[in-house]
DNA sequence: GATGAATGAGTATTCATTCAT
DNA sequence: GATGAATGAATACTCATTCAT
């Protein structure tokens, strides 16, 4: 009788790969995997098709990762790491105190550029319906903490009048997230990213100024 | 060889149910099916799943819609109706030349509403990665409809700065639907759905106001 | 328990259909069939599209046929008939003694002509796979009494070799009926009909006599 | 969206197969196929049933076929291949300038023996309303090639009259294909198959006699 | 008699996953 | 470790046939 793997053994890679081949032939199949996602979408990806267009064979593939689901993970987090190399920096600024008015833009900028790296792909790691909850949560954990950051920068202004801060800053987040997303999958006629990435940033700056004098 | 049916037959239902009985079967087969599509999402709703879920056999499902993408049109269609019999009013006061500011309010609570009926359905019409060309098509096209009269509301507005009002009007179609959307999907913990209303409409009214006099 | 019907029963016509009414949908149903045979095939010919193309719900069909099958023999049957009255003329002349030589060509004619109404229909008729067992002994049956004719046509022939004027016999309707059939299917580029009658006419006669005098 | 296969390649092998094992599963399904080809007619052989009667998992089938047709293009192709090997040697002879008359005889026996491997299979290959076309093309081909070469054979006869010879090589090989085919599929009662080749035999000498002397 | 809605067994085909070599 | 042949449950869809109205 095969013993059961828990939930978190069943998406976790197969094994550390710590040899240097291993580790080719995991980027190898991520790599193929992030373009057969990004071309047919999750469902119609195969695992044969990953394998192929990786130059391993299906065997190996399952070597590595337990299964279908288990690369879309391990494909979402290097996502998630790669984007969060480029947040980061900007997070770090509003952590140390800098103004939320100055870090917005880049805020913003930085958004943009990690939903324009491979859009579809994207779509397919956050919009799939039945994504592992694991992943889910994971995703999810990671937005509580932009808009803990987000919560804390705002009520770091003084101009800015009391009130639910933190449903201030999960609008700022889902506003800028929500644009972006949908902004980047269907970009309008004519306009280029940097206009995009200005108007966000000036609706997310009216949003708060908005709260800061709401009379006015 | 069967007669090559084009795009639209392929997806248009097979025949109109003339009789009583047959109406209530089609309207088994949609109900069962947008369950279906909300519990599992589109990529794993099976139409013998479907059918089974209607009471009804495979057959009389395929009497009526020639293959699966058939049933998600026929749905989104009927989504979309209703999500217009709700919109509507709000869009007529616009186009009447009622002002935006009093009118915002109501098109978000209509958005918000519209999405709540059954938001893993709406996620699996509007986000799906493989929507029946035909069909997007349509979505578009209510779309550019929404940023017209959008765009000719904010135009009527005296204080309004010159400048790229279409852009303005899709930035606020787009918030207004991305922010509805996810906030749906995952609402806020303790925020009620009133709340979320106000908020989209206060971040809205903002970026408006915003544009009237960007150096205030 | 429905009581099982004999094989018999079950390609038989259900009913005699004597009233004018439903003489004509009968009618109306085997001339659809035909078309439909002729156009996909047998095994694409759905009874559903028959019936429709009849203008007959497909419950009436199977008022009158018991199942698919039954249609196709019906057709066959007429399909018979009808070349049946194109032929006996000419064995009748056989029959009556006249020279097996002057009759030959007006057969070979008769025979062309029968092919030529429907190639496909025919095709499907008689090359069908898995023709009713009912309907291949009535086609069996048919080719004996012809052969049984020609056998007796070559036996008064006085310049005769005695031989075994029945496998003579079974040559020349076979050589009849293969090329006949295979020319109308596949007619030679550039070659008419009539042609093609000489052609089998002088084949046929350069058999025979090479068995008059098979040394010469 | 999966590519699209081009005629050519959905109806090719799907892949090589390399391993001793494939190969011999390879061998299993084709063999399967033309028994259950051979007992129930294409329409009705179902690649279930094949790959069951392979002892085969329907899996295995679809790695090397892409579809049913593919099976049956296999099978003929084979089926061609073998026919070709045993006519070869005797149209070498043909092409060689031997004379026809010599030659004849062996032709007929290829034929008879080839069409005797399996009557049913046979059937189903050059019978079936629907073989692909690509198959159609090859068949037409290799005919318009037994044409050719019974053309040029026929003309190289001194005491042959002048006159339509493309014409007679025509009738020539259709009447030994048709009447083969025929007497094959629905053997005479009490003839054997050597005696039938004899009358084929006869048949067409006869017919090119009657055209080098067509009024003796 | 006629209608057409309903049935459901049957068919082709895919794809995640296993396992012998 | 790697390979790729093999598996088979699952899926979309068809069509001969029945039966309530």
């Amino acid at each position: 009788m095969a013993a059961t793997r828990t939930r978190e053994q069943r998406l976790a890679p197969r094994k550390a790969a710590k040899q240097e081949r291993a580790q080719l032939t995991v980027e190898a199949i991520l790599e193929a995997a992030s373009q057969v996602f990004e071309r047919h979408g999750y469902a119609h990806a195969s695992t044969n098709r990953i394998a192929e267009r990786a130059g391993v064979s299906i065997g190996s593939l399952y070597q590595y990762f337990p299964n279908k689901d288990a690369i879309l993970v391990a494909l979402a987090r290097r996502h998630l790491e790669e984007g969060m190399t480029v947040l980061a920096p900007q997070l770090q600024r509003l952590g140390a105190g800098e103004a939320w008015d100055a870090v917005l833009p880049d805020v913003v900028d930085a958004m943009v550029a990690m939903h324009a790296v491979a859009p579809m792909l994207h779509r397919c790691l956050f919009e799939e319906t039945r994504l592992p909850k694991e992943l889910r949560e994971e995703l999810e954990a990671l937005e509580d903490a932009l808009v803990d950051l987000t919560a804390k920068a705002l009520a770091a202004d003084p101009a800015r009048a009391p009130g639910d801060t933190r449903l201030a800053a999960s609008i700022v987040v889902n506003a800028i997230e929500g644009l972006t997303h949908r902004l980047v999958l269907r970009p309008l006629a004519g306009v280029d990213s940097e206009r995009v990435s200005e108007e966000i940033t000036t609706l997310v700056r009216a949003y708060v100024q908005a709260q800061s004098a709401p009379a006015a």
